[in-house]
DNA sequence: GTCTATATATTGATAGAC
DNA sequence: GTCTATCAATATATAGAC
């Protein structure tokens, strides 16, 4: 099964986020200011995720948009608030092709297509897995909360659908927690170590194909083996 | 197979790398230099795995090695070379591993022993292992040319092993290239996604048994299905 | 070898003219 | 809304006393 362009949301975060919290009046934004918060949101993601928080600087930021400091501070007047604007739209997206497992569908077509989405988003938004990355190295100050809440809530459930496929006897027994941290990991690594997978391939087989090679290669090694009756 | 101690090297990098180039005259270091420097690498370490080079700050890293900044800058005049010794050295003891695989082993053994050796650095090791993530979603500015050269070599010796393998029918035909890939990824996440492990996992799987749990998933993973004849 | 003091540049953020 | 000018804090690195 072929790789194909995958449809997903540039971060851009619930509506919710833009309006200010002590919300005087409810004033709706224009649309240039949404055009402007969104090259800067877009320069913002080129910084952070390469330097991470520490490591990204205004003037940077400020110069890939495009913009002198104080203009672009003057929509969002301070660093962290760019930054978490970027970590809840991405995390939302991010998670999308997990909260898609459906229990009533056929587990392996479910697990296929959860690591087919998983490696077009390394493939369309590796900007969106470095920043989460960079986070994560960190030790996720920004986001723990939410990853001990909702992201193993999210993991949780699905867990159970695959012990149900397990218990069912319609895949073979396995650590559904480990294998989903696998399906991650690998998938990831391709936006992640992206350097490192093309300097490892070489110019012959580094390009654009790698990414059909991973999909294929990760496909057969997640799903063969996890039908009963193969065996 | 129980996961044991590794033994291995700390970050200290080739004795070498301390000389001064010009060595006017090579003149030997005396033991309280040495343990200096390698407090202050130590500390280092820990500040550079977080927070990236540039995030990373000479105050922190003097406070981390409980000494005052000129008094560090003493015995590393600039920061990067401080990082580029623990980059140098952390690459060297990295890819000991791989180095290890043995064409005249048994395939199945020489494959279960990597994964478990990697999986055991990421334990014991953890550090090292997000300094280097955090140099790759950096773009490997500092380590590029390594890549290209002395680790693309080793990956593609390697990969001619297991496809010696392969064509003498020992094991199954598969992506070596791919398949290293996945190995890195899947074993470095437990230390680079460390967080977000133990965070899904919660108290009661996320304790210190995480790593035996997930080196008995990876290793059925990566080898079953990988002997032909078993099918 | 270690310290205080400091030079110099860059940082996040603000003031105020236009 | 955008700019120049600038502030206060922090950055890397050095000077020089002890």
């Amino acid at each position: 099964m072929p790789l194909i362009k995958v449809k997903m949301l540039e971060a851009e975060g619930g509506q919710g986020a833009v309006k200010p919290t002590g919300r005087k009046r409810a004033r709706a934004q224009t649309r240039i200011q949404r055009e402007k918060q969104e090259v800067i949101l877009e320069a913002a993601l080129d910084v952070f995720s390469r330097e991470g928080f520490r490591g990204a600087t205004i003037d940077q930021i400020a110069e890939a948009a495009g913009m002198s400091k104080p203009n672009l501070l003057y929509y969002f007047p301070r660093k962290e608030e760019i930054y978490k604007r970027l970590m809840t739209a991405m995390l939302d997206v991010w998670l999308a092709p997990l909260r898609e497992i459906d229990s009533d569908g056929d587990p392996v077509t479910e697990l296929r297509s959860y690591i087919r989405r998983k490696i077009e988003m390394s493939r369309d938004y590796p900007r969106q897995s470095r920043l989460f990355a960079n986070e994560m190295l960190q030790g996720g100050p920004r986001v723990l909360d939410v990853l001990e809440t909702d992201l193993k809530g999210l993991v949780d459930e699905k867990v159970q659908i695959m012990e149900g496929w397990m218990d069912a006897g319609k895949i073979v027994r396995t650590d559904p927690y480990h294998m989903i941290f696998s399906i991650w990991a690998t998938t990831q690594h391709y936006a992640d170590f992206d350097v490192q997978v093309r300097a490892v391939l070489g110019k012959d087989r580094g390009g654009e194909g790698r990414f059909e090679d991973a999909a294929r290669y990760l496909e057969n090694l997640f799903l063969h083996g996890l039908l009963p009756k193969e065996r």
